[in-house]
DNA sequence: ATTTTATCGCAACATTGTTGCAAATGATAA
DNA sequence: TTATCATTTGCAACAATGTTGCGATAAAAT
């Protein structure tokens, strides 16, 4: 069986997400490692905490991909069911971990896992009155 | 003001969409089209088509984008709330036109739109038992 | 038919993500 | 501590996807 290592690069992306409060996107993560490493293994870290269920992989409707951590792990049947918000003005993606969809779904599906992910404007870009 | 016009292109490109039963890619178009136009020229008729509530957007998990003929296109405010379901065996998207989320916001967010999808097994792929 | 301007093709570029392989390194046991 | 070995890394090369500038083309209106 394959043993996941902590490396250097490996805590230092995971000190990176501690640091910060919204959703990363693997350009995000490269800028405040000042070259730790190699921006292919920032792919291979990421890949492997998403493996892990210590991070979840979301994905925004312009088309970009941002991580965020799990603070969740503990669960025994790990799922990501909560939504994420995403600010049109100030491009934060965040977790809203209170948010989950009900919906009731035609039959002959099954269903696996769920995205659901919201846009407009945020708390702060709301009250600077954009 | 901007006036659209109706090139052949982007007909030919509104045909694929018309033919299509599930979502397609910028690249599931330009193989449909032969050589009917450029790669370029897909992605700009593409986004007129956004534009213009002729078509919508759906991002996948996975990172994929892919565009649907919007059914709705007379109602007076045009808004894509349906869900989307995505099949990890074929890889189809489609429109779930009756499947639409309920949730609860916390204050102080402004919410414009929403991105609600699905993934696991369709009927098709589920019936041949994989 | 003429005019106007949206659209197109092309080339060049930018960004994002992937793969193969030899070298480095973390974990484990001797 | 040292030896071992599978995991992880760096590098280089590649692939896929999306963007931009600009001169040429073509749709639509007069
Ligand atoms: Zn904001
Ligand atoms: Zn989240
Ligand atoms: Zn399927
Ligand atoms: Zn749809």
């Amino acid at each position: 069986m394959k043993t996941t290592r902590n490396t250097t690069a490996k805590t230092a992306v995971l000190e990176v997400f501690e640091k910060s409060r919204t959703a990363l996107s693997h350009t995000e993560i490269q800028k405040q490692l000042n070259d730790v490493c190699d921006r292919v293994t920032i792919y291979r870290i990421l890949d492997r905490l998403v493996n892990d269920d210590i991070v979840h992989k979301i994905s925004n409707l312009d088309g970009t991909v941002k991580y965020a951590k799990c603070n969740h792990s503990n669960q025994r049947v790990h799922i990501h069911n909560h939504a994420h918000f995403s600010c049109e003005n100030c491009h934060e993606i965040t977790c809203l971990e209170n948010v989950k969809p009900s919906y009731i779904m035609p039959h002959n599906y099954k269903v696996k896992e769920i995205n659901f992910t919201l846009s407009g404007l945020c708390p702060n870009c709301l009250n600077s009155n954009i």
